[in-house]
RNA sequence: GCGCGAGUGGCGGAAUAGGUAGACGCGCUGGCUUCAGGUGCCAGUGCCCGCAAGGGCGUGGGGGUUCAAGUCCCCCCUCGCGCACCA
């Protein structure tokens, strides 16, 4: 027979217990017997389904993974423990960017990377110990999975909410892409980090500005569930602004012109009239205005044109413009509104143009000093108001004192002398019948007045954009439409899905700013599907967070050649009661998900309206106190941080190092503390001398007390995701049955098995592993991991004694140690004569005395 | 500029409803163990004075409420994050 060598356990035996012939062990019983495997249709326990942010299988799986998912493990192991049948999958986002590049530095095949690494993930995420549903692993990068992707924006082109059109977006000139606004961030590429700049062309949209109320309004329903920050960022991005449409009429054009404007109360002091240059107005108005004025225009829509993003955001920057020879007519008033364009006005937000109010806005201020345009006020801001009832106020005689009479204060305060716009409430002065009212009043007579004329009328307005989606790479799905020679777009039929990408062999992946889905000659070749004449297909592939939009619902069916996923099973699972992942796709991934789920609801597949119930934001794992990066030279590996302690004390320690939502930084990480936990707790297991059987109530009450209070905490410690002190009351439990071994009643008493049983199960949330072990030391048959937890017994909670502070003047001078439910009276006479009181006390006469049992008497002196 | 969030020992961090601040761990100091060097055991460890008993100070700074404030209120400082001409 051959010899099996043992392994090297020199370096890691002296504890106790060699963890890594501990961790290979189960990690071996795990693969043979898949106990984490979701319970089916036969499981009556309720379900839990939790999942963390798929990974995109980048070469560097780095510490912020191993945090993430040792939380999202924590959870999942933890619902198990409470009596739940958990779901928690995991898949790979596997279509992108860097898989293609690494193939275009290569000249190989994007898939051999992306696969490659992503057995490498597995790999990785199996010697975690990580108690995932294997049997229902994805990838977005594999046509079974892409076909919904398809499936799923034809039905979104069924509805009106996939649509192309010309604009102006943002061009990343390094990845040689367009990009979705969410993905610029201070005006760089989110992915490369590159300037990005504007570009006109025709991309497909998906239309999320029609959700732009539900998804602001629905945010309500997960107030408490998700981070408050996360609800303010989408709160604040997708930005509504409530107020009034107003038509203008422009002086030589036939049409009006809408602005939209949140304060149509202060129409009477426009002045002039601003379009953004980069507008189709601005070129038409300046085309119909006199040749010096075509050259100017010209002039300055070539400088607005070559600034980047950055420079034109910069707040404090001059403010610019021309005048456009033209003029509109304030509906209101039938005053002549000079046009100007000013790229303060921005093309592809309201209406592209807005009426200037410079006396109470600040923008228009700061133009109208540039150029020295007029300035007027129509809200008295000195004026009293109080609610919508204008106060009336005496004067010494006592006179009303005429509204209008603060003149004095209200020149104080011009605007156009001050240079601060009154953008405050104040009561309407110089707007005829609006006169006198409050601004919330004045808004709303205003528009009626508007609609009455016919020239306008109440609206709303979003900073959230439509969803780009088209992407000029490789590496996505294919946008699974037809442009036929007479110019219709057409679907690709039904039966024709998936349809899948080329080989990459032999077509340039080289970005060069249209898809290289254009170069494969034979697949971008089709037919008409009504006509049978020649076609192309698109050659854009589609933004990779379309795939990662829906997700969590694949894995309720994965590989189900029929449909996306079953609406049986979704509303079995879904939604997620537990997402876990970084903060960084607060606006991205969760904006999307959260707008497609709405659409699936709309389309009667799934029966919420939000995916994700609870969210949990871990913070990042830091070196040197900045993010780690390759590029940085700052990584630390997940799979080397392994090698040497093994995965249960890299988890632990992660756990330990803090609360989830803050940053840590890895130095600080202490995988010594760990270590020597895990083999404290591993040696108390080992020292237990008694049987499974022993009767626990003979055992040593002092330490069961310790026991219980843990089995009482620990469920709403780990809801509150306070795993620090899981782990810390873990060790303190750990020591108090260390103590009781060593200098108490000793191993056999049932109190330390007790307590050793209750260290094991809990300590599973951090160290499956030597959980594991222990639990087969301690002579029970695996899986602690499925084992649920004991109930604390209530009588084992309350104290016979408890230790109560004397303060004196506010200074604690004695601590009482008395029965647990003694009464006030009786406390206060223990107090009071007691010697470290008296004699504290000195000659002071005790004057007050507050007693609360069973915390405090305080005494006050004097 | 606007909007949030956070400041607790040498370090990471604890502290249900205002009730003994510093749990737990790292580090450090001393001791024990026939113990060669990552993981045994015990004790100590907020700062200052003191041999001790004891006393004073102490949760970014200043004020306030309260018998009692890390916790509640007001002002300020620092750091972090988000948004940044959104009409």
């Amino acid at each position: 027979m051959s010899q099996t060598l043992p392994p090297d356990t020199s370096a890691h035996s002296e504890g106790g217990y060699d963890a890594h012939a501990v961790q290979q062990k189960w990690q071996a019983r795990w693969a043979e017997a898949d106990p984490f495997r979701a319970g089916g249709d036969g499981d009556s326990r309720p379900r839990k389904f939790v999942l963390g942010m798929f990974p995109y299988p980048s070469g560097d799986l780095h510490m912020g993974h191993a945090e993430s998912y040792a939380y999202v493990d924590i959870v999942a192991r933890f619902w198990r423990h409470r009596g739940y049948n958990v779901l928690n999958p995991i898949g790979w986002d596997s279509f992108g960017l860097p898989a293609e590049n690494a193939a275009i530095q290569r000249g190989a095949d994007p898939r051999e990377w992306t696969y490659a690494n992503i057995d490498q993930h597995k790999k990785s995420f199996r010697e975690y110990g990580s108690s995932y549903d294997w049997s229902r692993i994805l990838h977005t990068s594999d046509p079974d999975y892409y076909h919904w992707n398809q499936w799923l924006f034809q039905k979104l082109y069924e509805r009106d909410l996939a649509y192309r059109k010309e604009s102006p977006v943002n061009w990343c000139p390094n990845d040689q892409t367009v990009l979705a606004n969410e993905q610029v961030v201070d005006g760089h590429c989110e992915r490369c980090g590159a300037e990005v700049v504007k570009k006109k062309l025709t991309q497909w949209y998906f239309k999320i500005t029609d959700y732009a109320d539900r998804l602001l309004d629905d945010l309500n329903q997960l107030e408490g569930f998700w981070p408050q920050k996360v609800i303010r960022m989408q709160r604040n991005w997708i930005g509504r602004s409530v107020g009034a449409d107003i038509e203008f009429e422009i002086e030589g054009r036939d049409e009006r012109v809408t602005v939209f404007s949140t304060r149509p109360d202060t129409l009477h002091g426009a002045t002039f009239f601003v379009v953004a240059p980069d507008s189709d107005l601005a070129a038409e108005l300046a085309a119909g205005a006199d040749a010096d004025v075509r050259m100017r225009f010209q002039d300055y829509l070539d400088e607005v044109g070559k600034q980047t993003e950055i420079e034109r955001q910069s707040t404090d920057r001059p403010k610019t413009g021309v005048f456009l020879g033209r003029y509109a007519i304030n509906p209101i008033n039938g005053e002549r509104l000079p046009v100007w364009a000013a790229d303060y006005v921005l093309a592809d937000y309201g209406h592209g143009a807005v009426m200037a109010v410079p006396a109470h806005d600040q923008r228009d201020l700061d133009f109208a000093r540039a150029f020295d345009l007029p300035v007027k006020v129509v809200v008295d801001t000195t004026a009293p108001i109080t609610g919508a009832i204008p106060v009336i106020e005496l004067d010494e005689n006592g006179d009303p004192i005429d509204p209008g009479a603060g003149d004095d204060a209200l020149d104080t305060i011009d605007p156009a002398k001050t240079g601060v716009a009154l953008t405050g409430e104040g009561r309407m002065i110089n707007s005829g019948s609006l006169d006198g009212l409050s601004k919330r009043n004045a808004i709303a007579r205003m528009i009626d007045q508007l609609q009455a004329k016919g020239v306008g009328r109440a609206s709303k307005s979003y900073r959230l954009r439509d969803w780009l989606i088209s992407r000029q790479r490789f590496w996505g799905t294919p946008i699974p439409m037809i442009h036929t020679q007479d110019g219709r777009i057409v679907p690709v039929p039904e039966d024709q899905l998936p349809l899948t990408l080329p080989d990459a062999q032999g077509l340039d992946l080289t970005p060069k700013g249209t898809s290289p889905l254009g170069g494969a000659t034979e697949w971008i070749e089709t037919v008409d599907p009504e006509t049978g004449e020649p076609a192309l297909r698109d050659a854009d592939t589609m933004d990779t967070f379309v795939d990662s939009s829906w997700y969590f619902l694949r894995f309720l069916n994965p590989g189900d050649p029929t449909q996306a996923f079953s609406p049986r099973e979704a509303d079995k699972w879904a939604p997620v009661d537990s997402y876990i992942g970084g903060v960084e796709h607060a606006i991205l991934h969760l904006l999307y998900a959260r707008f497609i789920t709405k659409v699936l609801f709309d389309m009667g597949l799934v029966e919420f309206t939000e995916p994700f119930s609870s969210l949990i934001n871990q913070g990042m794992v830091l070196l040197d106190g900045s993010k780690m990066s390759k590029s940085k030279g700052n990584l630390v590996e997940f799979a080397a941080s392994m090698v040497d302690p093994g995965a249960d004390v890299v988890r632990t320690a992660i756990a330990f190092a803090g609360p989830v939502e803050d940053d840590i930084n890895w130095e600080d990480v202490s995988t010594t503390g760990a270590a020597k936990f895990l083999a404290r707790a591993m040696r108390v297991a080992q020292d237990v001398t008694s049987e499974p059987d022993v009767i626990w109530a003979e055992g040593d009450t002092a330490l069961r007390r310790v026991t219980h209070r843990l089995l009482a905490e620990a469920p709403g410690l780990v809801e509150q995701t306070k795993f620090n002190v899981v782990v810390a009351r873990l060790m303190e439990l750990v020591n108090a049955t260390r103590k009781v071994i060593d200098s108490g009643a000793g191993p056999a008493d049932p109190a330390v098995r007790e307590a050793a049983e209750a260290v094991t199960m809990i300590l599973d949330l951090f160290a499956p592993h030597t959980a594991e072990e222990m639990w087969e030391i301690l002579g029970y048959e695996p899986f602690v991991g499925l084992v649920t937890w004991r109930q604390a017994d209530p009588t084992l909670l309350v104290e016979d004694t408890v230790k109560i502070a004397v303060q004196i003047d506010g200074k604690v001078r004695a601590t009482l140690e008395v029965p647990a439910r003694i009464g006030a009276a009786e406390l206060e006479q223990l107090a009071r004569d007691d010697e470290r009181v008296i004699r504290s006390l000195g000659d002071r006469e005790i004057v007050r005395a507050i007693v609360r049992p069973p915390k405090v008497v305080s005494f006050s002196t004097r």
